[in-house]
DNA sequence: GTGGCCCTGTGA
DNA sequence: TCACAGGGCCAC
């Protein structure tokens, strides 16, 4: 599922509910999902500790608790996380539970089971994983600038800008979605090369990135398929997508249909007439 | 860079 | 039945 705008809700939905609440417990009938540890040994690492913020850096979530340690979830393309009363119906796909003291559980559920959770010492990754290794600027960050992205980009001259975009190490957040979204309001091809980029392409691509990543967290996000809120609702950006699984149909500029085309193993989806 | 892989589900 | 799916890691 989940970018920026997505992992953003959840964020969101997890601080206005948990933050302050104790761990109770720990359980999980998928033990691969509990990266790291053994059950038994994270459910003990964390129970009885209080969940004092929640924080997202790219598209990991950050549960900070009061004993040093920070729970990092990762959603990957189906991971859900749901704020329920602990007696609620428990939905398939429920694999790790999170039990709050105070009645209420944290339940991550996911199909395809690639998503996980793990235990960082805080003050290792830093409270909003500002030191986390192997990722990028906060593309929503103040000190994003725009000259930051010209000079990072200029880092990479050879390399693809759909590529790029999606890169971790580049920039935090952005997946397929909106890569191929900015691309879109940027009027760039996706299999461009970097170093062909004029400076004007490069300044809208630096404006689309923090405009529709904003518009997309105001809409809750995208919801293509499976993504859903900690309360279970969809987001609802998917009318505003441009391209982005609309092969075939019409660029909203009216020039023509939307293509598809295969870059680093993803989807692209473009409009040959307006993105050159 | 590309392809395979971790998984399950959906839609053509 | 097969291609494809919001991610990311690893081997080639």
């Amino acid at each position: 599922m989940p970018e920026l705008p997505e992992v953003e809700t959840v964020r969101r939905g997890l601080d206005g509910t948990v933050t302050g609440r104790t761990i109770a417990s720990v359980n999980t009938d998928l033990p691969k999902m509990l990266r790291g540890e053994k059950p038994r040994a994270f459910a003990k690492a964390v129970a009885g500790s209080k969940i004092n913020s929640v924080n997202r850096r790219g598209k990991m979530l950050l549960l900070n608790l009061s004993n040093g340690l920070t729970i990092v979830a990762h959603l990957k393309m189906t991971g859900q996380l749901l704020v329920t009363k602990h007696g609620d119906p428990v939905e398939p796909w429920t694999h790790v539970t999170i039990e709050l003291k105070g009645g209420r559980d944290i339940r991550f559920r996911d199909i395809r089971q690639f998503g996980y959770v793990e235990i960082k010492r805080t003050e290792d990754i830093g409270g909003s994983g500002e030191n986390m290794p192997g990722l990028g600027p906060e593309p929503l960050d103040r000190s994003f600038t725009s000259g930051v992205f010209a000079w990072r980009i200029k880092k990479r001259p050879k390399s693809r800008i759909k590529a790029l975009l999606i890169d971790q190490s580049f920039i935090a957040g952005i997946g397929n979605i909106y890569a191929d979204e900015v691309l879109h309001y940027a009027g760039v091809k996706p299999g461009r090369r970097t170093a062909t980029l004029s400076l004007r392409e490069r300044e809208q691509l630096y404006n689309g990135i923090r405009k529709i990543l904003r518009a997309a967290i105001e809409k809750r996000g995208t919801s293509v398929s499976t993504f859903v809120d900690t309360k279970g609702q969809r987001g609802g950006y998917r009318p505003h997508l441009k391209v982005y699984k609309r092969t075939g149909e019409m660029c909203p500029k009216g020039c023509g249909p939307v293509k598809r085309i295969v870059i680093g193993g993803r989807s692209s989806h473009y409009c040959p007439k307006c993105q050159r």
